[in-house]
DNA sequence: CGTTTAATTGAGGAAAGTCAAGTGAAGTGG
DNA sequence: CCACTTCACTTGACTTTCCTCAATTAAACG
């Protein structure tokens, strides 16, 4: 129930905008960047494995032997800080590419969020096909400026001051991997429970809590359910994103 | 005066760790990813740009038509928010790329923290040469790789609560980047003004400064001047980074 | 239908933000 | 070389917000 499956599933599958199209082409649109061809070859070192709900992928440390393309489902990427608490730092999705390693081993653990099924490719193979295959090897670099971008965004969710903007923030970024992902965007879905996205945002449970019933107090938002919220005031939404205060405009 | 500058410049140069170098090799370890035929290969197509303390690089939204490699001194690229105040994503220093487009133009704004000089790599012709050399791809991936584990540190100095933490953090990554760069670790180096880290870390100007008169004053930090600190008590340093209450040492 | 898990709400206290004033250092020009 | 201007940083007082801890309520699951 996830995520629309796609047609016929070819492959792996690598979504992004192509960070360097010329301006002249289909601008801001999320490109399949991978040859029918390529998810093909692809398909043929990959495997199809599943996780359930709350499963872990893989664990920060663990030597890094493959990664993986989700075909559905969520997964949250999350590290263990130098101290106690954990920070997530990233939602992975649809099409997403995880798995990428620092001196062999992964960098973060890998938790599903969702039931996930997944391609999983084994790294020494996908090297291989990285000598033979420069454009598959720039699609790959395409995607991880596409996930820079997107830490960047991150990083001005973490940034705010107010939760109520993080919050904001939060729902913001959500809503646009949504339309990217041609799903409807009349509501929000929230794959990830309230601590998840306290964990992501940097804040405290409690603070998501107090943020969501202050937006939909204002009549800002309107929480179907725990999963389903719906922008009603988008004029409010868009701009007060950042840190200006909601309670000038009671 | 900013940094070291090697004997001869042969050209272009990216430093990083092979993300998936097998872990017999040499751990940890940064590696010059260019050959020296690569990097002659990329100084044919770039030219040398000079920038002064102060002087915008490029600004966001702009056409991307080139990328940059740093030679010597130290830059920050930060981005606009929604709102009305600024975020530093991240301080570049020798060694690093930056200019990676989102749909053609830059996405973030570069300014020089103090003077610069750099490779200018025109996008068109590094494109070519992507092309024709799968090696030079596969590094670019390695040093977006590293790149990406950056931008994580940073959201975990962003995710922490108290500002004596955020500073801690912040100090020990640049102490990492002066190792990896190969620069005396015994004093830690900021090129960067007390408004600059204070918008890196998420805190106030005035939170920073309070930052560092706690560390100073507990004994564990001792800035020498405004751009020289050095860790005392490297015990109470390291562990302490996250979230721990400094208070409970005293 | 009871049990477990997720989410909300309340109260108190600690930390950080803002605003504004004061201090120190650096750089300029005479 | 010194006085002056300017900019960077520090410090103080006050306000606000968020965190912590704990108690409830609501929803999911068997």
């Amino acid at each position: 129930m996830a995520n629309a499956s796609p047609r016929s599933v070819h492959g792996p599958s690598i979504l992004a905008p192509d960070p360097w199209a010329p301006r002249t082409s289909a601008q801001g649109k999320v490109h399949q960047l991978l040859s029918d061809e390529e998810r093909a070859r692809l398909a043929v070192i990959a495997s199809i494995v599943r996780f359930k709900k709350g499963a872990e992928i893989y664990r920060e440390g663990e030597p890094a032997d493959a990664v993986f393309n989700i075909i559905s489902g969520v997964a949250k990427a999350y590290t263990h800080g130098p101290g106690k608490d954990e920070l997530i730092g990233a939602f992975l999705f649809h099409h997403d590419l995880f798995g990428l390693a620092q001196e062999g081993r992964y960098a973060s653990s890998v938790k599903a969020v969702t039931p996930i099924t997944a391609y999983r490719i084994p790294i020494a193979a996908l090297r291989k096909r990285f000598s033979m295959d420069a454009a598959l090897e720039f699609h790959v670099i395409a995607k991880l400026c596409h996930e820079l971008r997107q830490a960047q965004r991150h990083a001005f969710v973490l940034a705010s001051k107010h939760t109520v903007s993080k919050l904001i923030l939060f729902l913001q970024m959500l809503e646009h991997l949504q339309a990217d992902r041609n799903e409807p965007t009349n509501e929000i879905y929230l794959p990830m429970d309230r601590s998840d996205i306290s964990e992501y945002v940097g804040a405290s449970l409690s603070a998501i809590s107090r943020a969501f019933r202050t937006l939909s107090a204002k009549g800002i938002l309107k929480v179907r359910n725990r999963r389903h919220v719906k922008i009603i005031d988008r004029a409010a939404f868009e701009p007060i994103s950042h840190d200006v205060r909601l309670e000038e405009q009671c």
